[in-house]
RNA sequence: GGGCGGUUAGCUCAGUUGGUUCAGAGCGCCUGGUUUACACCCAGGAGGUCACAGGUUCGAAUCCUGUACCGCCCACCA
């Protein structure tokens, strides 16, 4: 047993460093996180199965994986105590371009890099760093209380999950699912890789727009002028607001020494090196003659043709484009529709190659926009340029500005995958939370475009390409080949790229299991059921396992979605190592304990993003640790209170249960049925907030109160008992409620419960049974009994304070218009009474005249409760009425004058006049307002007014 | 350009199917408190035209339409 983990003593302050560590111990020693599908399947067990989103391998612990790590242990052990087979598996993932990234960081202090090192030894530098220093997050992810099955973790660059890996890259080669070819992607000039379309982050900036002109190659005059015509009558006819953009200039025009030129508008002038022709629309009439003729490209010496082609817009700008198909995607497919040459002006660092001309070799690109500007307004061929709103992708690692850039790459081909990923958002068989993902996720998947899927790192798996130096044959194989399968070469290449990192988290859900082998665990434990994870990944990979499911086991990879939002600072902003604005979870631990980082959490908006102040970490979190230590203290004076002696169970004193009991255990029974419906539905803030004021209102505030005269012994030994046994069963139904939420602080406490002899007690609370809602142990009667005596308990409080009665001084009650139950209850609750509400003396009178209130009572306090009872409290000689009323004359009389000034300054016809509306309404309401509290101070007054 | 979310107390946010648990919670604030579980506490209290404008309804924080501002996602207008 563990019970020896809790010191003996409590100490007043739960001290959450003195419990947490042991516990944590004693559950990994007893082996609670492991499963074994052997043992599943004897025991017939349902099993309930979660993959971790694994994190970065060199990632330090931050709050967004203290937020998902919380729930999904939430999740996992509230489904432990179902009884289910539960099973959390964890691991990391090696994260190919961050990984690299960090690791050619440190070899830039030590003034070398990756190209000096050379492949083999720079892969082997970074398994180094990630064997030295990775998967700490996964001991950090221990601290905060995650129940994994560490005997599980997994790697995605592990053999294991590397064979999956190829055999899925095999499987998709074959079926014609992946292929390679040239196209503009998204290239990292930084980097130096590929990305995919998710990877470059589009981020709005306010740029330039700018217009170039390019002068047409001789002998195009007659065209030209007879398309300038065409585009000055256009202009008139739209009435000289003619669809181009304000401040342009005249698209077709003459220049100085008399050539003509058209003007072309771009955000990149560099790229202007690499165009290759100029595009108008088809359906455009102002430049239906200029198609076919020949442009001189300034800077280049090269002639390039204006063609037509759909794509352009006529309306925006001049309406003619230029046409760059090495550094734009659509200019790419222009140029491929048109026969256009495609010259590559760039080399992958994004500067200029030799391709372009000589004056730029070696430029970077912002330099070379700056020149290429430059040298225009030399040649009087600048236009100007003007503000221009757009959007430009940066590298999702680096935040570099991401270059198109034309290369020959690995794709998957991913409309086919899509289709039954997408049925199955569909038809529910997966479900999202919240539900508005849905429509997220099946627009993405409508509009799915293939997955480019190499990057040109070393850092990853590598593809399983070789390419035949002696017949070109390319092979695609399981296992390394040693000789060409076409030619029986033996100088085989393989190809030098590896793939996307998330291209082996997409298998994550089976091939953590051991697919593509057919194991026991892949039997016993996929499919697997909630997916918990930040929702900023829905698209890089949940929406890719579900795809990966599909494909290659058939089914899907989970049913149920659950994300959740981004842990944000004070301000809204992501919290980054860079801003220096996180939250470390170990020194929210370390200063809060793990229970208070979880509950916090756990009670803020689930489904939209939480925000921190990472300066007033006190402000932050201190409502969990409050929230445990309120337990912890209940609990320790339900420990104290208990004493040794045999705890009797609740069916055995039933007879002797007293009105709080069988109230503290109905709301028990609410409460259990609320949280377990709010975890079915993963509504964890409704979960905590639920406990927290059962801990703290209902157990605390009141039941505790109630039972301490019983826990005395002052009501007689069977009442005593009666106490005993409902607060024992409660404070073990509760803390099970609790433990998903804080394991620590509620196994600490439960570990020293006194148990009712013969009763069946678990082993431990992490594996006792979860209490099913019994909505016929409901008891309104109770219920409704109690909260009437609350109520009236409440209200003495607060009108002994209205008017100001001492603290020390008891008072009389009155009671007008009792009747029936209520009666009842407060005879029997003299005791309560004078306790809580310091009431010596109770006076019952059925009959409610209203004469409490009157003067026939004398001075005196009074309301009126729910249930229509009349509560007095005779005050003569408990205060000093008279000094009392002074007083209030006194505010009264303040307040008249306020009014009076209201009144004067709204009737007053100059005062206000020409006051703006909302003015007047406002002196309005002020006036109302100060009229309101003067009628409260009347009443009180007039029920001190002497007889 | 398309789509989604948000706007409720000083702050951070709940509020499910329109209606006596609809105006809530925590923190903060004010007033009291040597009540032997807890000052990380107890008791009492102040504080909101539920962004704005219309509409539907017997009834709207909640449903509809529009507007404003904030945030996010998607998208090849140079």
């Amino acid at each position: 047993m563990t019970g020896a983990t809790v010191p003996d003593a409590l100490p007043p302050r739960l001290d959450p460093k003195t419990i947490e560590e042991p516990l944590y111990r004693s559950w990994t020693e007893a082996g609670y996180f492991h499963v074994e599908p052997a043992s599943v399947q004897s025991d017939g067990r349902e099993p309930y199965v979660i993959v971790i989103p694994p994190p970065n391998v060199t990632a330090v612990l931050h709050m967004g994986h203290g937020l998902n790590n919380t729930i999904q242990d939430v999740l996992v052990r509230w489904r432990r105590m179902q009884g289910r087979a539960s099973l959390w598996v964890p691991g990391t993932d090696h994260a190919g371009i961050a990984t690299q990234n960090v690791v050619e960081r440190s070899l830039a202090t030590e003034g070398t890099t990756r190209q000096d090192l050379g492949r083999e030894a720079f892969v082997e530098r970074v398994w180094e760093h990630v064997n030295g220093t990775g998967g700490q997050i996964l001991e950090q992810l221990k601290v905060i209380g995650a129940s994994c099955d560490f005997d599980r973790t997994r790697f995605t660059l592990d053999e294991g999950l590397s064979r999956a890996v190829r055999e899925v890259f095999v499987r998709l080669y074959e079926k014609d699912l992946i292929y390679r070819g040239k196209y503009i992607i998204n290239w990292c000039p930084r980097c130096l890789t590929a990305l995919s379309n998710e990877e470059a982050e589009a981020e709005d900036v306010q740029g330039k727009l700018y217009h170039l002109r390019y002068p047409l190659a001789p002998g195009a005059e007659d065209s030209a002028a007879q398309a300038a015509e065409a585009a000055q009558a256009a202009a008139k006819a739209s009435g000289g607001e003619s669809g181009a953009e304000s401040g342009a200039e005249p698209a077709i025009g003459k220049l100085p020494d008399g050539r003509w030129y058209v003007t072309v508008s771009t955000t990149r002038p560099e790229t202007m090196l690499g165009d290759t022709g100029v595009a108008v629309s088809p359906k455009d009439e102002r430049y239906a003659a200029l198609i076919g003729v020949d442009v001189e490209l300034p800077l280049t010496g090269r002639t390039i043709p204006i063609i037509a082609d759909e794509f352009v817009d006529p309306g925006f700008a001049s309406g003619m484009v230029k046409v760059t198909p090495a550094h734009d995607p659509n200019d790419f497919e222009m140029a491929q529709r048109n026969g256009l040459q495609v010259l590559d002006v760039m080399a992958a660092d994004a500067t200029m190659n030799e391709d372009a001309p000589e004056a730029f070799h070696g430029l970077d690109r912002f330099e070379a926009r700056k020149r290429v500007v430059a040298e225009f307004e030399a040649l009087g061929l600048y236009a100007g340029d003007e503000v221009h709103a757009h959007s430009v992708p940066h590298c999702y690692r680096c935040h570099t500005v991401v270059e198109p850039r034309l290369s020959l790459q690995w794709f998957v081909r991913m409309k086919p995958l899509a289709e039954p990923a997408l049925e199955a958002s569909r038809d529910g068989t997966i479900s999202f939370t919240p539900s508005r993902w849905k429509k997220v996720y099946e627009n993405w998947m409508e509009n799915i475009r293939d997955w480019c899927i190499s990057r040109q790192l070393w850092w990853g798996h590598r593809i399983p390409v070789w390419y035949c130096a002696s017949c070109e044959a390319t092979i695609v194989a399981r296992n390394d080949p040693d000789q060409c399968t076409s030619c029986g070469g033996a100088d085989l290449e393989q190809d030098p790229d590896v793939l996307d990192t998330w291209f082996s988290s997409w298998l994550w859900p089976f091939s953590v299991f051991g697919w593509p082998e057919e194991t026991e665990d892949l039997e016993t434990f996929y499919p697997t059921h909630d997916l918990v994870t930040n929702s900023d990944i829905l698209f890089f990979w949940v929406a890719r396992m579900i795809m990966a499911g599909y494909e290659f086991r058939g089914e899907a990879p989970f049913t149920q979605v659950f994300l959740h939002g981004t842990v944000r600072d004070k301000l809204g902003r992501r919290m980054s190592k860079s801003l220096g604005n996180g939250v470390d979870p170990l020194e929210v631990v370390d200063r809060f304990g793990a229970d208070a980082l979880r509950f916090t959490l756990l009670s803020a908006a689930i489904g939209t993003d939480i925000q921190l102040d990472h300066e007033d970490l006190e402000a932050s979190f201190s409502s969990g640790r409050n929230f445990a230590n309120k337990l912890w203290n209940a609990g320790r004076f339900a420990l104290m209170s208990l004493g040794d002696d045999p705890v009797p169970t609740v069916a055995e004193v039933t007879g002797s249960l007293e009105l709080e009991d069988r109230w503290i255990l109905s709301r028990l029974q609410r409460t259990t049925e609320e949280v377990s419906e709010g975890l079915e539905r993963f509504r964890l803030h409704d979960v905590s907030d639920r406990l927290y004021h059962f801990v703290w209102g209902d157990f605390a505030d009141w039941y505790l109160e109630l039972i301490k005269p019983r826990m005395l012994g002052e009501s007689g030994d069977d009442s005593l008992q009666a106490a005993r046994a409902t607060l024992v069963a409660v404070l073990d139904g509760v803390l099970r409620l609790l433990h998903p939420l804080t394991p620590f602080v509620t196994s600490a406490l439960w570990e020293r419960l006194p148990w009712p002899a013969g009763a069946d007690r678990p082993e431990a609370l992490i594996v006792a049974p979860w209490p099913e809602p019994d909505p016929t142990l409901v008891d309104e009667d109770s219920e409704r009994r109690l909260g009437e005596l609350q109520e009236l308990v409440t209200q003495v409080r607060s009108l002994r304070k209205e008017y100001s009665v001492p603290e020390g001084s008891g008072v009389t009650l009155r009671l007008n218009a009792v009747e029936g139950s209520f009666k009842a209850v407060v005879e029997e609750q003299g005791t309560t009474l004078r306790r809580l509400a310091k009431v010596d003396t109770c006076e019952l009178n059925a009959d409610g005249n209203g004469n409490a209130a009157g003067g026939a009572a004398g001075a005196g306090a009074h309301a009126v409760l729910k249930n229509g009872v009349e509560v007095f409290i005779p005050l003569e000689g408990v205060i000093d009425v008279a000094r009392e009323r002074e007083r209030l004359q006194e505010e009264i009389g303040r307040l008249d004058t306020q009014v009076e000034g209201a009144r004067n300054k709204l009737s007053n016809s100059g005062f206000l006049k020409g006051a703006p509306p909302e003015v007047v309404d406002r002196e309005r309401e002020k006036q109302r307002s100060f009229e309101e509290q003067l009628d409260k101070l009347r009443g009180k007054l007039s029920s001190l007014a002497a007889d």
